[in-house]
DNA sequence: AGCACGCCGACT
DNA sequence: GTCGGCGTGCTC
């Protein structure tokens, strides 16, 4: 029997499939996601890795044998297999990368070598020391007593000790041993049960009250609680271990080890949401869900539905259904709207099926809701991006909230995308896949267009409140005027007359990443690539525009192009200066300003918009976070201070993003009674993009947008690969640039793949390294994929080329 | 990553 | 001659 590992913690260069051999010893627990320890290189040194396969051939002679078994647990199984090489495939991973995202973080053995020096020394060990300074250092320090090989290199700061340590180990002169550790396991706790019956109890305390009180007092309590943990016991009954064994002698209570396992997040049990009737149209298209889900075919619905027309509720019916019928269901959400109120929610609707996976999960609390999901102890998993790998096995469905966010895409190592990832689980398990979106992506949209997803529509609100009216300001006039602020007189006036009904308003701004275009106050213009029809960006340290993808350098302006005014600048505001206008010009309105400086902490998020819903504040100024599913009912006045901040950044997707921004944020308004209003600020009255959102019309949107992505071959017509170089040497990481360029040209055909310029990163010095880029506008193709791996094998085996990344579908190329 | 091999200059 | 520096290449 041969086992097929991918070794656990290594390079680019020892990342491929090993094979090892079995032996008879070990046949009974080796099996595929088993972790083992094994012999690896000229000094067969101890390493872990995991079994991916089991055959009984191998091209290799005189394999080595698996030394040990870590823990025999099956880890995964053959489908994640299979998922581990589709990542290594498509998004150009390691194989351990791709192993590792699907097991809980952490998970790892720590090899420590420790050094003994030896009772006696033979003469050739001595001879040894008097001749090699570095060796009589070592035993100096070991004469001390033992030491670890880590502590050591630290100690003497000098690294490559293998060598000496292994020739002292060789003359006799130490011994080294090898212990290991595990980085994460289960939380074992004692926990202490009564055994006696109620009778004997009251009499045993009424002996002991007088003689030994504290026996009394942990009798009470354990009669209190039957079963309770050993440190809770201690505390409560204010009291010594000591005492509890006594009464275990005794044979009244037995001490017990658990696995505990805790709660994450903290749910307000007295005040969960109520469940909701389903509407009509919610009914129809729960639905049209779960008959998939129950005939196990493999589909994916793009459920296409307005701001408030209550989604979650048609999420938490398909859940409801699909636990019925004995399957799994994975619920992925933006990590903003992780949310106590949202997992509240689904709490209270299947108390504790539910696991909760979110990034500020400490790697033990991570590795217990692991455990859960994998032992059958939930049906649901809710929680961001990295909860797609949940391993469950009978998986009816994947729902995928706010499909159209860019979170769903990993930027570490493997850049995947969970939306493909959900996509080919639901493959392998014939689950359903659930897109939904009030302003679905292009490329879905298009998808369903196709036929390739069933498309699903909600247009209605639930309470059937409107839309909120829209208004667009155009903002060249307000300069002509003399109006220099950063508000339209339009939208003081509505502030003003908010204010005064004691209504709220919420002030936006789509600012995104900190690149800066250039346009023209007067008249709008926009510096723009003429090869990309994506904004230019400008470049402080050259002085110059410069378009992110083909590199088209341009100078710089100081008159407009167009109407020769001099108000030609790069453009920017930030919540800060938005925040301190609204306090000189409201003095009395009491502001909260939420944006990435004020909310670094998830609680400070929860208490901003805790604070704004009580109606403690009358103006919240925010970015992005502030679109998120909040549902505030007095809000009425929803303020967009520029439309045109997320309008001209240097990326294709630039419209697409400010129609989402726009939709979203104006869906905020008019959640209640109240009917709402929104007021978009922008230099580009006329953009086809401001026009649609304004009008909350997608499909006009999806209509203009999916022909100019066409026209330029813009995704979903394409897809772009993103190579970045690092390296501390500037030249060095250049010329692999190149070199790698060269050799991408030369093996795609021009044909199948459009390859953009090396030209230096948008964020061109990094930590002291240098960083050169290129793009790719390809086709997948799994004969074009597996030619760039091994183009980028060859690089990343070599020691002198500089760092590489690669990005399949970026979604920022910083 | 680590370890060996192999090729160079600087010493007993 | 030999020790140790580092560049290269391999690890089932």
């Amino acid at each position: 029997l041969i086992a097929e590992v991918v070794l656990n913690s290594f390079s680019k260069a020892t990342d491929k499939i090993y094979h090892y051999a079995v032996d008879e010893s070990h046949k009974e627990l080796v099996d595929i996601g088993v972790r083992v320890i094994v012999p690896f290189g000229r000094g067969n040194r101890m390493q872990e890795a995991f079994v991916i396969a089991l055959t009984d051939q191998s091209s290799f002679e005189n394999l080595k044998s698996i030394a040990d078994v870590t823990d025999s647990y099956k880890y995964f199984g053959k489908k994640e297999v299979e998922l581990a090489k589709f990542m290594v495939h498509r998004y150009f991973c390691s194989y351990i990368s791709a192993i590792k995202v699907l097991l809980p973080t952490g998970l790892g053995t720590v090899f420590k070598k420790t050094l003994h020096l030896c009772e006696s020394i033979p003469k050739e060990g001595l001879d040894y020391i008097e001749h090699s300074l570095r060796a009589e250092k070592v035993y100096e320090i070991l004469k001390q007593g033992p030491m670890s090989y880590d502590k050591l290199t630290e100690e003497l700061s000098y690294s490559g000790l293998g060598t000496l340590v292994g020739n002292m180990a060789k003359k006799g002169i130490i011994t080294v041993t090898e212990t290991t550790s595990e980085t994460v396991s289960d939380t074992i706790r004692k926990r202490v049960c009564l055994l006696a019956d109620s009778e004997e109890v009251s009499s045993a305390i009424d002996l002991m009250s007088q003689k030994a009180p504290a026996r009394a007092r942990c009798l009470e309590v354990l009669s209190d609680f039957r079963d309770i943990s050993l440190a809770e016991l201690l505390e409560i009954a204010h009291t010594s271990k000591s005492v509890v064994d006594s009464l275990v002698e005794r044979g009244m209570a037995q001490i017990y080890e658990n696995i505990e396992r805790e709660d994450i997040i903290e749910i307000d049990y007295e005040n969960l949401p109520p469940k909701n009737m389903l509407t009509p149209a919610q009914r129809k298209v729960a639905d049209e869900v779960i008959r998939d889900i129950k005939d196990g075919e493999q589909s994916t619905f793009l459920l296409n539905g307005v701001t408030g027309s209550g989604k979650t509720e048609v999420y938490l019916d398909i859940i409801e259904k699909t636990v019925a019928l004995g399957k799994k269901a994975i619920f992925l959400v933006p990590e903003i709207s992780l949310t106590p109120q949202m997992v509240s929610r689904v709490t209270s609707w299947f108390d504790d099926r539910v696991a909760v996976i979110h990034s500020s999960l400490t790697r033990k609390q991570r590795f217990e809701q692991w455990k859960k999901i994998k032992e059958g102890e939930v049906d649901i998993v809710v929680g961001a991006r990295s909860a797609v790998f949940a391993p469950f096995e009978n998986i009816g469905v994947f729902i995928v909230d706010e499909e159209h966010e860019n979170t769903y895409k990993s930027e570490f190592s493997p850049k995947y995308n969970a939306v493909e990832i959900a996509k080919f689980r639901a493959n392998q398990n014939s689950s359903v896949v659930i897109l939904a979106s009030a302003t679905p992506l292009v490329e879905s949209m298009f998808k369903a267009q196709q036929g390739k997803y069933k498309l699903l529509e909600l247009t209605s609100r639930v309470n059937n409140s409107s839309l909120p009216v829209t208004e667009i300001v155009d903002m060249r006039n307000e300069m002509t005027e003399g109006n220099m602020s950063i508000f339209s007189t339009r939208l003081i006036e509505e502030i003003a007359s908010n204010l005064d009904r004691g209504e709220q308003t919420i002030l936006f701004l789509n600012r995104r990443g900190f690149s800066s275009f250039v346009s023209c106050r007067s008249c709008g213009y926009v510096a723009k690539c003429p090869n990309c029809n994506v904004s230019l960006t400008y470049h402080k340290s050259i002085g110059k525009l410069v378009c992110h993808y083909c590199d088209y350098v341009h100078r710089s302006y100081t008159v407009c192009p167009e109407c020769s005014s001099k108000y030609i600048k790069h453009f920017g505001i930030g919540t800060q200066r938005v925040a301190q206008e609204i306090s000189e010009l409201f003095p009395e309105a009491r502001v909260i300003r939420m944006d990435a400086d004020t909310t670094s902490q998830r609680s400070s998020h929860e208490k901003f918009l805790n604070s704004f819903k009580n109606h403690e504040a009358d103006i919240l100024v925010g970015t992005q976070m502030i679109t998120k599913g909040l549902d505030f009912k007095n809000v009425t006045l929803v303020g967009i201070v520029a439309a045109d901040m997320s309008l001209n950044v240097d990326d294709y997707r630039a419209s697409e993003r400010t129609f989402d921004l726009i939709t979203q944020v104006v869906g905020r308004a008019g959640r209640g009674q109240l009917s709402g209003r929104a007021i978009i600020q922008t230099y580009n009255p006329d953009n086809e993009t401001i026009l649609t959102a304004a009008n909350q019309d997608y499909d006009s949107f999806y209509t203009d947008e999916i022909e100019l992505r066409k026209l330029l071959i813009y995704p979903p017509f394409c897809e772009f690969i993103n190579f970045v170089f690092t390296s501390e040497n500037k030249s060095i990481c250049y010329r692999t640039a190149c070199d790698f360029h060269n050799e991408i040209k030369s093996v795609l055909s021009p044909k199948d793949a459009i390859l953009y310029k090396v030209s230096e990163a948008p964020i061109f010095r990094l930590n002291g390294k240098y960083r050169y880029r290129f793009l790719v506008k390809t086709r997948y193709s799994k004969e074009n994929y597996e030619l760039i791996a091994q183009i980028y094998a060859k690089y990343s085996g070599r020691k002198t080329s500089s760092l590489i990344s690669i990005d399949v579908n970026p979604t920022n190329m910083y």
